[in-house]
DNA sequence: CATAAAAATGACCGTTCGGTCTTTTTAAAT
DNA sequence: ATTTAAAAAGACCGAACGGTCATTTTTATG
């Protein structure tokens, strides 16, 4: 048995031990390459040139490349919902922060995170193959849609938006059209696609605007 | 020099030769494979143990794994293509060939193709990696928005639709949808979601109907 | 400052990868 | 039926893969 206190005591400072702090520096490097790359495709190698470290300090913080994985797929879902909700607060009225969102994401061939949206990438690469992973995407495309839902709320309950609009089915198209916007600006390298996406958008968030 | 009229002659003729017919043989087992797995996350002794064939067999018809992969994206590309196709020619009107586009693709977890659409899966992974392969699916993208656009300005000019309707403007958000709608019942197993999408769809085509 | 634990290193391991090559077998044209 | 080319086979190759481990270096605590 493992003197358990000692953890404790140690999990009370504020500051970060050395290891934290490396494995923490593992997955920021790591992140944007297996979101780039995919999981399969990118080597432990890779994370090694990219953080300068050897083979076994990459170990000494994931026991796999799996568990690094799934930690880097958390860090970009963490990353990229920081910024938003950081983008979205600034909002002064429901509409504003649908319109955040919207715009949040209007540049996919210049996104907010580098390789894309990664409910898009790990999304399809885990779908078949990797059933956690595959959950954490649902997780983060559930997130997102709720997110919506209560902008959609929030505003029907403020008086912004017409009381008879439906947030969870609009959140969901709204949702669905992003990301498919988003597969095509990426496929074309261009986003006049994906204007017209957010043209539409906005128009419906106008028309049950009162 | 070869002499080419020895091939064009040969190609006279409708019977297969023995290699054209395992080339063929070997897209169609690989095909669903790339499509479940991924091109990365495939190896070449998995076509090998689907075939039944060995490694100097493939590589007789294949110079290299990207040539087959290639070919397996196309050969999902045109047997989806194809059955879609076949199913939109049976429909009588202009409304009738988007419904049946919509019924088509309305089953995301039991999709018409193994591993669902291949324009999701191998975009999202040939992405930042794949230049040829994303160029495909770029192409596939399109033609699948011309197909819908096609049928939109069908209905307009046979007076079934209003003729004020955008017909590219909503070939780019109704395939967008289906795109998103697909991602988001693949990662959650159900299609509930995509059912909230299908009726958005043909709402907006009632909508637009006269 | 001494000491024990944690972290970092890089050589090393077995496996699997994509791909080659020689040999054998089969198909097709004369 | 003979001959020639195509196709199939599978042993083999070097490289790269994920992962291990003994050793050294660094960090943190009493």
């Amino acid at each position: 048995m493992t003197n358990r206190s000692y953890i404790c005591t140690r999990k009370m400072k504020t500051t970060m031990t050395k290891g934290e702090e490396t494995k923490q520096f593992i997955i920021e490097k790591a992140a944007p390459i297996f979101n780039t790359k995919g999981i399969a495709a990118t080597a432990m190698s890779d994370i090694m040139e990219a953080t300068k470290l050897s083979k076994g300090s990459m170990y000494v913080h994931f026991e796999n490349k799996d568990v690094l994985a799934c930690a880097a797929v958390d860090h970009n879902m963490k990353i990229l919902g920081d910024k938003l909700l950081f983008e979205i607060s600034k909002s002064k009225t429901a509409k504003g922060e649908l319109f955040t969102y919207i715009d949040f994401f209007s540049n996919a061939v210049n996104p907010p995170l580098a390789g894309g949206c990664p409910l898009l990438n790990f999304g399809t690469e885990a779908d078949d193959t990797n059933p956690i992973v595959k959950e954490k995407i649902n997780k983060g495309c559930n997130a997102n849609q709720q997110l919506l839902a209560n902008s959609v709320n929030k505003g029907i309950a403020n008086g912004e938006f017409k009381p008879e609009w439906n947030a969870e089915e609009f959140a969901i198209v709204m949702f669905a059209m992003m990301e498919g916007g988003h597969l095509i600006s990426r496929m074309s390298g261009n986003n006049d696609k994906m204007k017209v996406i957010i043209k539409t958008l906005k128009k419906i968030i106008e028309e049950n605007s009162i």
